[in-house]
RNA sequence: GGGUCGCUAGCUCAGCGGUAGAGCACUCGGCUUUUAACCGAUUGGUCCUGAGUUCGAAUCUCAGGCGACCCA
């Protein structure tokens, strides 16, 4: 309600009468709380210890009382309680604490100096001897009770989210680990990371639809990359033996709990391994971050108990299948005999589904995949729905891939790579004619990926590991939103109003005192 | 793409055909040990948007917007 914003502007502008910026240029505090707070949990209640500290951060609630009041300070680390007693502010400045309890207000960020005191209650306190204004907040804070729970709000606004939701910022703490962990790892180990071209002519690596842009000094339409895996693997051929890149993906597809058109990938490329040696990198490496961010590979995700320790269960895709609805793929000649099959099972076939490959992976997302709750790699996928991995070395029609799948979500995708230029060339013009079938998803042929394979890649163990689904086991969330600090969500509808309040809010800080802070006054 | 649910004060919510409500926040007054402080008074609304039904719509109907969840 913009009486309350004319309020604090007009506390602003007393500030400002006072002497005091409503905007501050610096402050050094000497502590965080939450190190205040471990420092002296020795502190008897209703001593003082005669120690000066200065703590800065934002106030989240207000307890004034006559000649006394209790503030509750907020920083990074937490919170701590202010301690404001009259006759000890106004010691120093006279009008000092009636200005601390008219001007400042929830929501305003605040840097006090005082010594530490444990009230009779037994809260540890800064007894505050002064006070600065870092920064006036002019809309006010969320329910201090109940919070932010409106889910848009929260996603639209996260920065309230963030202020009034330590869960939440617990969570974004906990995927920053993740990332710089995963970095750490693979760093330790020689592996360097190298960054590939975002924008594309011809996007690979991946099926997906990729979003369409235009350059417009070159006036040449570009897309945005669908995957790293082209780019890291000319890296290979270029003889960098270990190589990754930890980075923004973008695919033009639906938004759901698990999907958002813009989400981070780590692919690792190594050379001279090969399928069997990743699936170890991969158990090792999540294990290991696992361990750093949650403490323990033992974890709970919605309720359910994971256990992240090596070595994992290892399966075949059609062991799994068979295993989950009877159905031997091993033994089906056509595709019309699976598919007979599978709809005597109940199965759902569909008609874009034109091999027996194409059809087990069918079956496995029907009947597996849901139920692949602890960590599971499942192994050996059919040739036609892998065109970037090599033939398995011992069972025809298959690739050596293996998927990651931990609660049920696909997790990791990895390959010995193909690295035969010929039927590589094969694999793709393949795609290419799905592609003109009119599978939007089925890749197009990338020929300079293909030269590059004709100057010879070393036999290699390629990954990718999706990190908004890792975040989200690793931090309890239901929805990737919850782990995306700014999801993609549609504009508002009721942008047009707002727009006009935010610009008659512009004009009106317009109208106040030329700014002082112009270098040429 | 289909289904279910939601959208009311800054925040959290009630109201479900008959004057638009509560708590917190805000404003004012009181209060030197509170921590969802308390006590008293006041203020605050495009009931998501539009159309329809009706004497009368936040409430019922239809269309649309945004979101959540489930399914594909």
């Amino acid at each position: 309600m913009s009486d309350l914003r004319e309020t604090r502007l007009e506390k602003a502008e007393a500030l400002r009468a006072l002497g005091r910026q409503p905007y501050a240029l610096r402050f050094g505090p000497t502590h965080r709380t939450a190190a205040l707070q471990e420092a002296h949990a020795d502190l008897p209640n209703g001593e003082e210890r005669n120690l000066e500290v200065v703590v800065a951060g934002r106030v989240m609630t207000r307890r004034v009382m006559g000649k006394l009041a209790f503030f509750t300070l907020t920083d990074e680390s937490g919170p701590i309680q202010l301690y404001l007693d009259k006759a000890t502010l106004e010691g120093l400045e006279p009008g000092a604490f009636s200005q601390l309890t008219t001007l400042v207000d929830a929501g305003d960020l605040i840097g006090v100096s005082g010594s530490l005191r444990r009230t009779d209650r037994g809260e540890l306190s800064v007894k505050v001897s002064s006070w600065t204004m870092l920064s006036k907040a002019l809309q006010p804070l969320p329910d201090k009770w109940h919070g932010l729970a409106d889910v848009e709000k929260r996603y639209r606004q996260r920065y309230l989210d963030l202020i009034v939701s330590p869960h939440t910022r617990e969570t974004f703490r906990r995927r920053a680990l993740l990332v710089s962990g995963i970095r750490r790892w693979l760093d330790e180990r020689g592996f360097l990371e190298i960054e590939t071209p975002v924008l594309q002519s011809v996007p690979g690596g991946a099926d997906a639809r990729p979003f369409e842009t235009h350059h417009n000094a070159l006036d040449l339409p570009l897309t945005l990359r669908i995957a790293t895996e082209l780019h890291l693997k000319r890296l290979v051929v270029g003889g960098f033996e270990r190589v990754y890149e930890l980075g923004r993906i973008f695919r033009n597809e639906g938004v759901s709990t698990r999907h958002n058109p813009e989400f981070t990938s780590v692919e690792v490329y190594q050379a001279y391994a090969d399928y069997i040696d990743m699936m170890e990198l991969t158990e090792q490496l999540i294990a290991a971050v696992c361990l750093q961010v949650c403490g323990s590979t033992a974890i709970t995700y919605q309720g359910t108990a994971i256990d992240l320790a090596p070595p994992w269960r290892r399966a075949t895709m059609h062991e799994l299948v068979e295993q989950a609805c009877g159905l031997d793929f091993t033994a089906m000649a056509s595709r019309k005999e699976a598919a007979a099959a599978m709809e005597a099972q109940g199965l759902q076939v569909s008609p874009l589904a034109d091999s027996v490959g194409r059809l087990l992976s069918e079956a496995f997302e029907q009947t597996v995949e849901a139920n692949l709750i602890q960590p599971t790699f499942v192994l050996d996928y059919p040739v036609e729905i892998s065109p970037l991995a090599r033939p398995h070395r011992s069972k025809p029609g298959l690739v050596e891939r293996f998927e990651l799948f931990i609660v049920g979500r696909e997790t990791a995708n990895a390959f010995s790579e193909l690295i035969d230029p010929i039927d590589q060339r094969e694999r793709l013009e393949s795609q290419q004619q799905r592609r003109a079938a009119g599978d939007l998803e089925a890749q197009g042929v990338d020929e300079d990926f293909l030269q590059a394979l004709e100057v010879g890649m070393p036999p290699t163990g390629g990954l990718g590991i999706g990190i908004d689904r890792l975040a989200m086991l690793l931090t309890d969330s239901a929805s990737i939103r919850d782990v995306i600090a700014f999801p993609l969500l549609k504009p508002e509808g009721r942008a047009e109003g707002r727009g006009e309040g935010r610009a008659e809010g512009r004009a009106a800080l317009r109208e106040s005192p030329p700014a002082s802070h112009d270098p040429a006054q």
